[in-house]
DNA sequence: TTGTAGGCGTTATCAA
DNA sequence: TTGATAACGCCTACAA
């Protein structure tokens, strides 16, 4: 037993030092509760002197809350998504509730990690995860706590699902598009399992209307790479786009460095160009992209709410939602700005 | 009380259905606990069959370590610190431990932030704050269980750092230009409060011999913004730099922008640029960014290893300083690549 | 190998 | 307003 091992201090400790019951340190310690000014006084000082700190933990035992919101999430390479991390931990330490964080590969870690976080009593579940796969759903479903996702399909009576209006945003692209005089589109996809991506290009489509016959479809994984990749996969085959929807920045950003290299096309004079996201990266002067801002803090803003609903005393299985409307944000790409 | 409260399985549960104790529940599910085959695998079966999860709060309460490291992150707006959060997560992951994050603006959300944490008896912290002031110092230190960081100043029984070796790269970059015969350089800092940023400065003048009397210093917030700003204006004040280190990418990214547009200026046709950090931007074709990888991995590894001697039984106070050595990635920007 | 019983540090209930 | 006492769910001697 080394150093580390000293005992920490306890209420008790506080209350023999203070000459009170250890009821009463647990009360100066709790706002409703009725105690002599003086009494909580004392036993504040006591307790400053010891350096004691109240130990959560009893409490979890006897409340079966832990305070504690699971926050999964999957690649992180996409600023996006810490940026969205970033809101939403500060958010939910507004709301009193710590962040108990997992970075998953494939739904085997998930399984497992989830099933660490349970042996934890964590309250809720919060993910950011890009795919949703059924195993996904059927994981998250069983937890039997609430469930809040991020531009997912999935459903279940404790699960809810905050998202961007991928859709309507298509549709704003192409006729942003067919505006600037485009009439050679490309449409650069994410992964089909990305139902935030399926949802853009749906829209998208439907948007161009009469144009959609002569739009050329690539897809990407989401990745820079893979957004330079398609487009240079492109170029060699003779397709010369005037304009361009990327279902992310990431892939938008591949996709103006392989335009300009690889076939010197310029944006926005040669190829009208929009992204999805509005990452920071996006702003840089290199790139200038015109893209669709999801609103982190709104989206965040209606997952704190729903969570807050979901935690009340006695509140059943929660399931909504909430869809926001993404704004688009008009640089250099698109000839704007 | 709603559908949330009803009663989560307990061993007791459990037992009952298996028809044996209690304790033998436990037993069962802890692995150098005496058990007959049979009855463990009777007891597993009656688990399963009701859902039983074993709690781990209460033996966090009997044990006194509740298996959680709190990690602190401040802005993650750089990707560095992104990639070294993630890889943290994963390598805590594998050593059984629990990550509950907290993101920082300043001092006093810090010293709030820990305090929470101690309350759910933490077994130790981690941070990765860029900044660590002398107010900083002293909340960590006060914790009295193990603290590490990456890249600080910080110091104390309790307090570990894992540092980049950020003096000797300072002297690599240095030489590195003067093989390839700058002999204007330029220097592009951090904030003060960086000691890392410092370091680099540093080892970049020391490297650079007779040649630093003509060194012009930058100074920026480790931003992309930051570094595009300290650019433009050296160049309206007529300084044309043929070399170039940046205290970190995001900076670099920005300086190069500022060289191109605000003075035509471009790597490594004319000017030899290095960055800190090996971020993946900087490898977009639009910045080709030769910089130095820090070993984000190396970097977590040791912090872990530190981590588990410091976690081991009967350990005292654990403060140890491992020093990792950068490595140079050419790309483009210095001719290299 | 198995069961019994005590205790971990709080909060909540009740009586004083 | 206070203090004594019973939980909370598991782990761990100790006894059988």
């Amino acid at each position: 037993m080394g150093a580390r091992d000293v005992r920490p201090v306890t209420s008790v400790d506080v209350a023999k030092r203070a000459g009170v019951s250890q009821s009463a340190v647990s009360r100066a310690f709790s706002r409703m509760a009725s105690i002599a000014p003086g009494t909580r006084e004392k036993i504040l000082r006591a307790a400053a002197e010891l350096g004691y700190r109240p130990n959560r933990i009893p409490a979890i035992m006897l409340s079966g809350r832990s305070g504690m919101v699971g926050v999964v999430v999957g690649g992180l390479s996409n600023p996006f998504y810490v940026s969205a991390l970033e809101h939403l931990v500060g958010a939910l330490r507004d709301q009193g509730l710590q962040v108990l964080l997992v970075h998953v590969d494939d739904a085997l870690t998930l399984d497992s990690a989830l099933d660490q976080l349970l042996g934890y009593r964590i309250d809720a579940v919060v993910t950011a995860l890009a795919i949703g796969s059924a195993a996904v759903a059927r994981a998250l479903g069983a937890l039997r706590i609430p469930v809040i996702c991020f531009n997912s399909r999935l459903t279940g009576p404790w699960i809810s699902t905050v998202s961007s209006d991928n859709r309507a945003a298509g549709v704003v692209a192409a006729r942003l598009l067919a505006e600037r005089g485009v009439v050679r589109p490309v449409w650069l996809a994410g992964p089909l399992r990305n139902v935030a991506s399926v949802a853009r290009g749906d829209g998208f489509r439907a948007g161009l209307g009469a144009l959609a016959g002569d739009l050329v479809s690539l897809r990407g994984d989401d990745t820079y790479e893979s957004g330079y990749d398609a487009v240079s996969g492109m170029l060699t085959r003779g397709v010369r786009p005037d304009g361009m929807f990327c279902s992310n920045d990431m892939m938008a950003c591949g996709a103006i460095d392989a335009l300009r290299e690889r076939g010197g096309l310029l944006c926005p004079e040669d190829v009208v160009l929009l992204g999805y996201d509005n990452i920071p990266q996006g702003a840089w002067r290199a790139y200038d992209l015109t893209t669709f801002d999801q609103g982190v803090e709104r989206l965040v803003e209606a997952a704190c709410g729903i969570l807050a609903e979901a935690l009340t005393d006695g509140a059943g299985p929660v399931s909504q939602n909430p869809v926001i409307e993404a704004l688009l944000v008009e640089r250099g790409s698109s000839g704007g700005g």
